[in-house]
DNA sequence: AGCACGCCGACT
DNA sequence: GTCGGCGTGCTC
């Protein structure tokens, strides 16, 4: 009897594939989920491809245990986009698949057991009559709605509360059953489209214009120029057609009022995807997404991998963010990935950001994706206005000069919201010897220790570690122990100190470790509670804050001499998106940088002319130096205990790169912060100016290296397009 | 990554 | 005498 060879993909970190009999009495598709022996375990894989070409001895084959699936998990389009993955990352396919698959789904859940809920009256809901509803409007729409048919659960929702559906359950006026998910029904506008710009209503035309093919744009907006008005009306034909639209946007984009706005404007389901959603939720998710029940999913960059019926139109927001970039394990970027998706889909992407990264902007001058600008404020507003804030020798009040001090006393008199910038939470940076110079350092990291007056420790911020703080210097034993390095909790203590009489408020990890806190702080920030608002890099983006009229960048200086040749690129963004929290509502808004270097070329450039021309400058610089875009990068890591074992392998790999004269490398060197929770970490970085060399020289080197003794030894890792070069 | 096998040190 | 440390090898 003649056995089928089935080739399976394996949730295992090898870079290559198994391949199994498949029984005569089973069958299953490419993209199913199949149960399979492996070594004493048993393990899930996805079936890669049916009767592969023979590489493996056919004796020694095991058959398939059980197949789980009728219909593929992973459709065609998934899996050429998960293959390209692997490919591109050099990830193992089996991992690449991991973080596609939603966990119940990893675990072997049965997909035909979910299902959706829908409503519809009951005997005595068709019986009743409008009056019985008089006091409850909601109650009365919702039974109209029912009136009409039954609905599915996520439809409903799209325009009723919950609440109202549980009442009417109680009054046993309508009844629920489970029923498969079913594609969403377009029901119009529930709110009528806000007048466009000039600009916006051409990005909206430009886009419509693409029907049914790969095309992708940038959408370069200032803040507040309405980018999210126009992804509104540029998704709104593609509902009516009944296609679906996603949205990735950073870690922190994602809140409840990005999910409004769009729940606000069309009557469709709209789904969050999150880390914070529970498995069951996240399924929910990827099922109603498969069966185009869901018209809009707005999610973080995993959500890239959900099983789209029917994509019209992907949206990547604040497209430059580095939270896109998965930073651990398979790191991929999610608008790298999303391009590559949307190409395969054959639908557009738009790749929108008031700061766009280097990358787009390079791929705009190479005309890969068309440039859509919003040059104006919706709001009719000026830009804020930047200024320089001289910090060499001057007198600084608790780290702020006296000019500072005045436009914050200036604006608060005014009764305006103030803002201040600072990178660091915790009270100081250290406590230093007064004596002998001595600093409080973490035992297992090359780094100070914070001072966290509040909890009384002395905090590692890279490896978590706490201690009491000393009496004693470490070093000389003199008691005189004084914090050095301003952070926010002191910040917030002098301010509260010389403004008594103003309510102030703190927003860093520390102040908002408690869930919903951020969010609970962010809406009475909102409602012009704080007037002084002091806060860490958290704040700088994705919020909006109509009351601020004053942002502080209490110290910039850290990121203008870093070695990181992102840092400018960074820090730029960072500057103009800080400043575009201010002044949104009918006042104008002041940006105040602090620096002992105002004569440094970057804030002299993007202050005259804004980050559009800093990036172009820098982009020019990019290409005369030769860093990415125009050269590619490919960084390999290496962690141990020992930081010869990291040289050493580090080393073996540069000897074996020297096959590749088109391949130039960087180290090994250390790390920017050489150890970290007790381990030495060193790099190596490759360089290639083409593409396809660097990948065929990774191609080759990988299976190498897995065999040398030496990679046992110590943790290692590759990073494709590393952005933090840390 | 798991999981087993295997060979050396300090414990009920 | 064994429990368990982690080096090494293997997974269709």
């Amino acid at each position: 009897m003649l056995l089928t060879v089935i080739r399976v993909a394996l949730p295992v970190p090898l870079r290559q594939h198994f391949d199994y009999l498949l029984p005569s009495t089973m069958q299953v598709q490419v993209g199913c989920r199949v149960l399979v022996p492996f070594g004493k375990r048993q393990l899930i894989g996805i079936v890669w491809q049916l009767s592969p070409s023979l590489t493996f001895d056919h004796a020694q084959l095991k058959p398939v245990q059980e197949v789980i699936d009728n219909e593929p998990v992973l459709g065609e389009t998934l899996r050429q986009l998960l293959s390209f993955a692997a490919d591109y990352y050099h990830h193992p396919l089996g991992e690449v698949l991991t973080a596609a698959l939603p966990a119940l789904l990893r675990e072997g859940r049965a997909l035909n057991k979910v299902a959706s809920m829908q409503y519809q009256l009951s005997e005595s809901g068709f019986n009743a009559s409008a009056d019985k509803f008089k006091r409850s409007a909601k109650q009365l729409a919702l039974w109209q709605a029912l009136r009409e048919g039954p609905q599915a659960e996520t439809t409903l929702l799209a325009q009723h509360q919950r609440a109202s559906l549980t009442q009417l359950l109680a009054k046993q006026l309508i009844r629920r059953e489970e029923q498969p998910y079913q594609a969403y029904q377009y029901q119009g506008l529930k709110q009528p489209p806000l007048q466009l710009s000039a600009d916006q209503a051409l990005a909206v035309t430009a886009i419509n214009q693409v029907q049914q093919q790969f095309r992708s744009f940038l959408l370069e907006g200032v803040t507040g120029s309405g980018k999210t008005e126009v992804y509104l009306q540029a998704i709104t034909p593609l509902l009516q057609q009944g296609k679906q639209v996603l949205l990735i946007v950073p870690e922190i984009g994602l809140t409840p009022q990005t999910l409004a706005r769009f729940e606000q404007r069309f009557a469709v389901p709209v789904l969050s995807w999150h880390s914070n959603q529970s498995d069951t939720e996240r399924l929910a998710c990827w099922q109603q997404t498969q069966s185009a029940a869901a018209a809009i999913v707005i999610g973080t960059r995993s959500a890239l991998f959900l099983p789209f019926a029917t994509l019209g139109l992907i949206i990547i927001d604040e497209e430059h963010d580095q939270s896109l970039k998965q930073q651990d394990g398979f790191r991929y970027h999610a608008r790298d990935l999303a391009i590559k998706r949307a190409s395969l889909e054959r639908c557009p992407i738009v790749l929108g950001s008031a700061t766009p990264s280097l990358e787009s902007l390079y791929n705009c001058q190479q005309q890969r994706h068309m440039h859509l600008s919003l040059t104006e404020r919706a709001s009719g507003q000026a830009i804020p206005q930047y200024q320089l804030v001289d910090l060499k020798q001057q007198q600084l009040v608790h780290g702020l000069a006296g000019q500072t001090l005045t436009q914050i006393r200036k604006q608060l008199q005014l009764g305006m919201q103030v803002m201040l910038f600072l990178n660091r939470r915790g009270f100081a940076a250290a406590l230093s010897c007064q004596e002998c110079g001595w600093l409080t350092e973490c035992k297992r990291c090359s780094a100070f220790t914070t001072y966290h007056k509040h909890s009384r420790q002395l905090v590692c911020h890279h490896c978590g570690a706490t201690r009491p703080v000393p009496r004693q210097c470490g070093s000389c034993g003199s008691s005189r122990l004084a914090p050095v390095g301003q952070g926010t909790e002191q910040l917030e203590e002098q301010l509260q100190l010389m403004f008594p009489e103003v309510p102030l408020t703190r927003l860093d990890r520390d102040s908002t470790r408690r869930k919903g806190s951020l969010d609970q702080a962010l809406e009475q920030i909102n409602k012009h509670g704080p007037r002084i608002i002091i806060g860490t890099q958290m704040l700088a983006k994705g919020h909006h804050f109509p009351y601020v009229t004053l942002v502080v960048i209490v110290d910039v200086d850290g990121a203008l001499y870093s070695s990181d040749f992102r840092a400018p690129e960074q820090l730029a963004q960072l500057l103009t998106q800080v400043s575009g929290r201010a002044g949104r509502g009918s006042h104008p808004g002041q940006v105040l940088l602090q620096t002992q270097y105002p004569e440094h070329a970057l804030l002299q450039d993007l202050m005259q002319n804004g980050y559009g021309s800093f990036a172009r400058s820098a982009l020019l610089e990019r290409q005369q130096t030769r860093l990415p875009p125009y050269q590619h990068l490919a960084l390999f890591r290496a962690e141990s205990l020992q930081s010869e074992c990291c040289q050493q392998w580090l080393q073996q790999v540069a000897d074996a790169c020297s096959a590749f004269p088109q391949v130039q490398l960087l180290g090994p060197i250390s790390s920017p912060m050489e150890r970290r929770a007790g381990k030495y970490r060193w790099q190596l970085q490759l360089y290639a100016s083409q593409r396809p060399q660097l990948h065929q020289a990774l191609q080759q080197l990988l299976p190498q290296l897995a065999q040398w003794p030496l990679s046992r030894k110590l943790k290692w890792q590759l990073d494709v397009d590393a952005i933090d070069l840390n």
